[in-house]
DNA sequence: AATGAAATGGTGCGCTG
DNA sequence: CAGCGCACCATTTCATT
């Protein structure tokens, strides 16, 4: 499929994705507009090893909250060190992905994320090896 | 900074990149091509909208285990819905970000983490809303 | 969806600070 | 060693069938 070769390598010529589909390059070129156009694919972007530049800790906070917290999107926006934020069913009300350069970075984080109103309490978790991070097909 | 303007859009010629940090196409294209070489560009890829092609939910599941799970990341791995997956400190031993069409297919990823050897549990948080998933500067 | 032509951007090189 | 400007070439993009 398309999607998946353009996750694999999104530099990759339109030529080449055409014989890899069986189209041409005009054809595949096509194909790959009307998916940005349906937003299907959202943008082009690069990959960057965060760890290699400053941010070596990853972490998981459940933030508990003692009032109604679907509007505090913006708020855990505009902590630049939050990766995801999402609302979820079961032990707390927000989920965050925290990446920083060390804990007492990530203890600051904490500190600001204590600061957004409705939040009661946190608990963290600590990444200590990834696997992997990848992207779906 | 150049990292920053390629996360937002890959696709910007170089001339552009060089002139909003104030150099020229060339030299823009040759820190560019030093940042791939030493790995801190990983690769050039493709944003896609999940949800737009059949993945609706998303999970977080917290993977407890009976002996040491430190080496089940390619078992972990073969499931394809499983987008992360991290050892962790604190309530469990493994992390895993996965994505479904439906609660039905989230059952039956559950179903496979189970046969992993060590799997002695897990707890599931499902994703209500996600506030944003973002790449950090 | 394919083809071919025109426009645009990527790539390599010699030169300079 | 990093940046510049130019020339060349691959790729994107568009009009036509």
């Amino acid at each position: 499929m398309l999607i998946g070769l353009l996750q694999e390598d999104a530099t990759r010529p339109y030529a080449e994705l055409g014989k890899a589909v069986g189209l041409s390059g005009g054809a595949a070129h096509e194909r790959v507009r009307k998916l940005r156009e349906r937003g299907v694919i959202r943008r082009t972007t690069i990959e960057v090893d965060q760890a290699a530049l400053g941010r070596g800790v990853t972490a998981y906070v459940l933030v508990d909250g003692d009032t109604w917290m679907g509007d505090s999107g913006d708020r855990l926006a505009a902590i630049p060190e939050v990766e995801e934020a999402h609302v979820i069913a079961g032990p707390a009300s927000v989920l965050l992905k925290v990446r920083t350069a060390g804990t007492a970075e990530l203890q600051d984080v904490l500190r600001r994320v204590f600061d957004v109103d409705g939040v009661s309490g946190t608990k963290t978790i600590v990444v200590l090896e990834t696997f992997f991070e990848r992207s779906l097909k």
